[in-house]
This record gives structure tokens, sequence and C-alpha cells, in this order.
DNA sequence: TATTGTTATACTCTATAACTATA
DNA sequence: TATAGTTATAGAGTATAACAATA
């Protein structure tokens, strides 16, 4: 009989800690979670980031293309599209040849904060990535990539 | 000027499709959520699963030293730890020398329920890895395993 | 009929803080 | 004082379904 586990280390994850679902967990939070809780830059949640980062590299995008790339389901994106239109952030247009769409594009003052954004978002990164090498992080990028089905996209 | 992008592949990513914070974000959807929603094994929830697994690979566990492992906030594991004791799965029990503690048990129940959801949770794993061979998902876990921090842990 | 987007509802997970009881 | 757990509240994100407008 084994004493009862009062420690971190002790605990035991059998196939569980082998399990990429699960790592894949623990690791977003890591990633994510204190980042965008204290520091997050200014104010923006990592739904709202991607999504203002996506429409300044791709303007005139559709809404329901944007949430597809992001997996965003869409009544989220709706209510999220709304917040960034409030903000100031985005503004929306209805095309003439399929009135039942939505174009997005950046407002100037939704430029100006992704930019701002990004700087602090990608330096995180880097720092965030710190128990991993340059070539592990690479490798690990890499296999992400596949593993989602993110290989042949257009890069900008 | 380009023209407003309709489909998924035109979507430039730009810095974000390498992102390991955003990577990170798609796997895990990728992984987890059609699984549990619709396939999801005898109606566990993905934290309900992983707290099932680990008490029954460490019996008397406690309470905190399972939330710390599994990244789970006190307050939802009282949420999560009382809604399985209501199924019948865990019990809970103050031990002497610190009776502020609570140690967790699986009822027989519990065992059974989770030995029957891990055939399936561990199946869907091998199936859903299937964009990476067998040597790709090998090196996917230990990179994952370092980045979290999850290296020198007990097997069991 | 199918698609785009909206609205409304509910649930999971998380964040936070105040609280208890024990140490 | 500090720690283990509980309670309560709020918010983000998601799932779902019903709906309007358009194709």
């Amino acid at each position: 009989m084994d004493a009862p586990v009062r420690h971190l280390d002790q605990v035991k994850l059998g196939q569980l800690g082998h399990s990429v679902g699960f790592l894949l967990r623990l690791a977003q939070l890591r990633a994510f979670d204190d980042f965008f809780s204290e520091n997050g830059p200014q104010g923006l949640k990592p739904g709202e980031f991607s999504v203002l980062w996506v429409i300044a590299r791709n303007p005139g995008i559709r809404q329901s293309v944007l949430g597809q790339r992001l997996m965003i389901k869409r009544a989220h994106m709706t209510k999220l599209i709304r917040t960034m239109e409030d903000a100031g952030f985005v503004s929306r247009r209805i095309p003439d040849r399929d009135r039942r769409a939505v174009e997005l594009t950046l407002t100037p003052a939704g430029e100006h904060q992704v930019e701002k954004a990004a700087v602090l978002f990608f330096d995180y990164e880097q720092s965030t990535g710190a128990p991993l090498d340059d070539r592990e992080q690479a490798v690990l990028v890499a296999l992400l990539k596949k593993y989602v089905g993110l290989q042949g996209e257009a890069q900008g």
C-alpha cells in the first residue's frame, strides 16, 4: 500500500502523461493564461487579438471565413465582432454581390491597436518558450502545424 | 489591392501562424472538442475524466495536489469533486493528521467508470493523432512535456 | 433549399474574493 | 499567520437551436 499522495512530484499520471490532448491542455494554460490576465496587451483578450490580427492581414475578409480559420463559432464571432466594432477597431461592410455576407476591415484605430498589441504578444511568445531552445521550438511549431492541418496556407 | 478573402486557404496568418500559443489553442480544439461533445465516454467531461483517472492512480491523493497537477483552480475543484461524489464515483476522507485536508479515492463504481472511459479516450487519442506518424507523435509529446515542465514526475 | 449572420439560452471553465476550520 | 477547502459571483468561451434575409 502506498501512502496517500501529498506532493506534486509523487503524482502518477500514467498514460495520461503521454496523452497529446492532455498535454495540449496544460501547455495552452501555460502559454496563455498568466499573460492575458495581467500583462494583457491593451486589455485585448486572446480571441480579440487574433481576430484583429487576421483582419489586418486580410482586409475585407468575410466573417464566416475568419471564424472558420480561427475555429470560432458563428454565434461567438457575432459577439466578438460587435465588441470590436463598439470599441471602434473594426468596420463591417455588406457587399453588393452577396448581401448575406459581412466583409471586415480595421479602422485606423484598430490598426494602431493591433500593431501595439502584437509587439507585446510576440515578445511574450518568445519568453514563454523559454524551456525549449530555438530548434526545439521550431520543431514544436512544425509538428503543431501539421497536427492542425495548417501547412499549405498563405503566408503573410 | 487584394480582392477580399473569401476562401479558407487564402487567409494569411503571418507571424500568428508560427505562434506556439495560437497553434496550441487550435490543436487543443482539434484534439478534444468533437470527441468530448458527441462521442464523450459515458458523459464524462474532460476535466472529470482526468480527475477520475488521476485519483485512480493515486488513491488518497489530496484535493489540493490533484488540482495543482491538473492546473484546476481550488474553487473549480470543489465543484468538480462534488459532482463526482454525487455521481457516486469519488469518496472523500478527512485525515486525522490534518483535518483541513481532503483525501480522495474512487468508489468501485468510479473505478469501473474510469476504466471504461479510458479505453475510449486513449483509442481516440490514437486516431486523432493521425496526421502525425508514431515518431512525430513521440517527439511532440516529449516537447510538450518539456514545455509544461512535466519531465521527472512519477510514472504509473 | 442552403448559406450568412443574428439572437437567445445554457453550460463549462476560469477568476476573484470572502469565508470556515484547522494548523 | 498560513493553509485547505468552501461558497458566491462574475466573466469568457462554447454549444445549440431558432430565426431573418438572401442566394
